[in-house]
DNA sequence: GAAGATTGAGGAATCAATCTTT
DNA sequence: AAAGATTGATTCCTCAATCTTC
């Protein structure tokens, strides 16, 4: 085999290593906090803050799932856990009788309530503290940048959905 | 309550939800061509690339745990894994009966062969690419200055061992 | 048949507890 | 007791198959 095969040169291994340990230490650090804290996870925390931000904190299933990013059966096993535990309901749709709403209970809007301060206080404390202003847009570009290839490669298009985890 | 929280303004938001995506979506993209390429998951590949770089192609258990930054645990159960799978094999270590080498078995070296190509086309195609080379440079400084505090913080302090995903 | 959603099986990750050798 | 490593339980995630309603 005479082929060369065009290895990762030092700049390259050292951006690609780097994103590869943040992106594993990073939602670690901030899961243990909320764990901790708060006693969700970092998945459990998305999905109470979609339903907050939600008309009547509550959202179709799939809508649920587009708006954490999400497939519908990943959705739907973590909804029935999350169910269990008494965050949120599942009721019925009167227009569709496929469909579900998954609901916000009292019980999920007073975990969420409780837990956001000190996840975004984690946010900054790992996360944006590390950097400047300026320094954060430059992030933000370049992330920005990596992504809008990805979704042009994958498909997996830029919704126009809100996201995120900050409740508003 | 009086307190005013601080949530995150418009700059920090997008930093923040860009960076969230993206460690999202790029895993996962990597994660689906080497598994459809190569039958390995991305966790394998850290594995035998971290054993194909040893000496005798052979780390103690901790050494190799340290090398992928995992757990021990977590170690113990994926090695189980590919062991079963005939991708890496446990032998006992002369001088210290409480010791494991866990050591890369020939088809674990073919498996990695094989699929190390593809897998360093896949970083390329899926990241490197969207940036130029100053850009490269830029956010490996900054992914790198937000490590540097969070392993500060977290007490996950850098080591010294060579560690990442492209076999030499 | 297509859309909305759930289910079951299997791999993967974390935590606390355990076992053995030093 | 400390170090080296494994185990079991639980949660989480993906895939393929399913079920119901439109």
């Amino acid at each position: 085999m005479a082929t060369t095969i065009p290895w990762l040169d030092d700049r390259e291994q050292v951006t690609w290593l780097s994103w590869l340990r943040l992106s594993a230490e990073l939602p670690a650090a901030l899961h243990r906090q909320l764990q901790s804290d708060a006693d969700l996870s970092l998945p459990d925390y998305d999905v109470l803050v979609q339903l907050a931000a939600a008309p009547q904190r509550r959202l179709r299933t799939t809508a649920l799932a587009r708006a954490v990013h999400w497939e519908r059966s990943r959705l739907s096993h973590h909804v029935k856990r999350m169910e269990s535990r008494g965050l949120v309901e599942r009721v019925a749709c009167d227009d569709d009788g496929r469909g579900n709403f998954v609901e916000l209970t009292r019980a999920g809007a007073a975990a969420l309530a409780g837990a956001a301060p000190g996840h975004v206080a984690a946010v900054r404390h790992y996360f944006l503290d590390a950097l400047d202003a300026d320094e954060q847009e430059t992030l933000a570009a370049l992330t920005g940048k990596v992504l809008a290839r990805l979704d042009g490669i994958t498909g997996s298009g830029a919704t126009d959905a809100p996201c995120g985890r900050d409740p508003g």
